[in-house]
DNA sequence: TTGAAAGCGCTAACAG
DNA sequence: CTGTTAGCGCTTTCAA
């Protein structure tokens, strides 16, 4: 209740004073361990009413200087704006909470610099592990936490030098590719090589799921075309305009076609209603991510949602376990149409 | 390049002791005020080298200990997995970085309890100021960093004691109301009072809506029906309930919908979906929160788009004004359809 | 042009 | 049962 604005924060002096004894019983009560001490609890009570009077709050630079353990978890993802990433952070932060860790978070923007920028900040905050979530290039984080002695974590995008946790891309494209065949077959009447579209090239995910893709083909006896592959990058303006690109070559845009993330699906989704209708054009969907909204766009686009609680608890297990070997975990996402 | 797990981390004494000098030498050069203190550029120089080497990281607990300020600025959102609050976050941290701040951010999944707790937290890692995004009790966080003497903003839910940054709820919901009307009219040829539905009817912007909402019933001349209100949540499976419980009591749902948000627009178009079709109940919606999948979800859904660059935008002019009498400012939200 | 030293607020021995 | 004390790693006078 007390409003006026004070220059100094109340520090565990001032409540020392107050409750007339010294520092280290106030710091002893307040951290819990007072038993140990075997401090009266009536001196404890004493305390924490003043305390809570005072409207203390810890300093945690100096209790975290002083002590050894951090208990700060990192984490650095790329993007926030969409269900698999906001899932990842959302949980990521649940989980961590319920283990007595205070997560912080930081958004990259699938930026190389930015990341490893933001890696040596989380360094300075002294986290006691650091998540690299879809990281352009975890091996190079993991070696400046090896640096510090800080253990990290690869997740959504796997790294060569650290414990990763992955979705099985290649068997999860395998079978979303099966399944958009399917449908061709059902809907359009014939299986078509199908377009592939979103994400980089150069990226071990995409890379994944194209050789699943393929694999998909030849499952079914259909084959490959390999301009059909538009790995143009995961922002929508990027899917719109490389379909916009393969519109002016002459190319019919038709048939399947196996979007890599939603962020590309709005890309897409966008120049199919620009450019006619999506019924109109015979298009069968398949997304390797989800959103709700997608299942609600009808047409029966299929799906896979990547295991977020899964793979979340899999990054938590091996935390634990203080395993720092390198090591890939794959886990088979869902299917949803 | 040195992988050596180290026990100890490099601070700057080892640096000193490498470099054949003392500790404040090496902390001016590595903080880029050694032109000041008139060090050689050839000790900066080298001590810049050995710190490189070693792969020196700042202890940002103790830098921040010894300083006066600590360049932190925190903010609680209430989730991260709606478009809106991503987006709110991706901006916050990309504006906060560019002036210089270090933003770390916490989801307190509407829970008042967690709120404050994060606000707590927040305090306790010497943040300069704290942003409550779409907080229960905005004052309570006020009245908790005001005793700290750390000032306070309030982003999309006003509060009486801080500079709050909002929406015009009332202005958006009036226009949306009346685009909903206008739709009913042209497609289900008459205007007819809507149902109102997601929110908590405690919540300022949900109370501000329901008035936008009546205000353009009473603006068309067309009654409103008080049993058509259904603030019951914001989340899809509540949405959905309600839409449930309504149909069962032996209300006809149809005609035109105005949804608080796109959560529960997931809830709503989702019973849609289990009960029938779109097309076939004659429905007509509009949604106040924007999200690119509902654009292309088709059936000319209104929304309203709320304008967060223009928000932060306000929120980082008002903090560095220094400014923090309370004080609401409205943002006009823009309609999408 | 540089180093020594004090001290930020807290925790954890250790000494009563 | 409780207080005194010694730092944690860093920044910042102040003195040289």
């Amino acid at each position: 209740m007390n409003h006026v604005k004070q220059a100094k924060r109340t520090t565990i002096y001032d409540l020392a004073e107050l409750a007339g004894t010294s520092a280290s019983a106030v710091s002893a009560v307040l951290n819990g361990n007072w038993k140990k001490r075997r401090i009266s609890s009536q001196l404890a009570e004493k305390i924490t009413k003043i305390a809570e009077e005072q409207g203390y709050a810890l300093n945690m630079q100096a209790s975290l200087l002083r002590r050894e353990k951090s208990h700060i978890i990192g984490m650095i993802v790329p993007k926030y704006d969409n269900r698999y990433f906001g899932s990842i952070v959302e949980l990521f932060e649940d989980m961590a909470r319920a283990r007595g860790l205070f997560p912080i978070i930081t958004c990259t923007r699938r930026d190389p610099e930015l990341e490893i920028e933001a890696a040596r900040t989380m360094l300075s905050y002294q986290v006691e592990c650091l998540v690299a979530t879809g990281a352009t290039d975890p091996d190079k984080i993991t070696e400046m936490c090896a640096a510090a002695g800080v253990r990290s974590l690869n997740l959504d995008l796997p790294g060569a030098l650290a414990p990763s946790v992955i979705s099985d891309n290649f068997a999860g494209a395998r079978e979303l590719t099966r399944r958009i065949l399917m449908n061709c077959e059902k809907r359009l009447g014939k299986k078509e090589p199908l377009l592939f579209i979103g994400g980089r090239g150069s990226d071990h995910n995409t890379a994944e799921r194209i050789r699943g893709w393929r694999q998909a083909h030849a499952d079914l006896g259909v084959p490959v075309e390999e301009d059909l592959i538009l790995a143009c990058g995961y922002a929508p303006e990027k899917a719109e305009k490389a379909l916009e690109a393969m519109a002016l070559k002459g190319n019919a845009v038709s048939g399947g076609m196996f979007v890599n993330s939603t962020i590309s699906l709005e890309g897409v989704i966008r120049w199919i209603r620009r450019s006619g209708d999506l019924d109109d054009r015979n298009l069968v969907l398949g997304c390797f991510d989800w959103d709700p909204f997608v299942t609600l766009l009808g047409n029966g686009i299929e799906m896979v949602r990547q295991d977020v609680p899964g793979m979340l608890a899999k990054v938590f297990e091996i935390i634990e376990s203080g395993e720092s070997k390198p090591q890939v975990v794959k886990l088979p996402p869902i299917f949803i149409n």
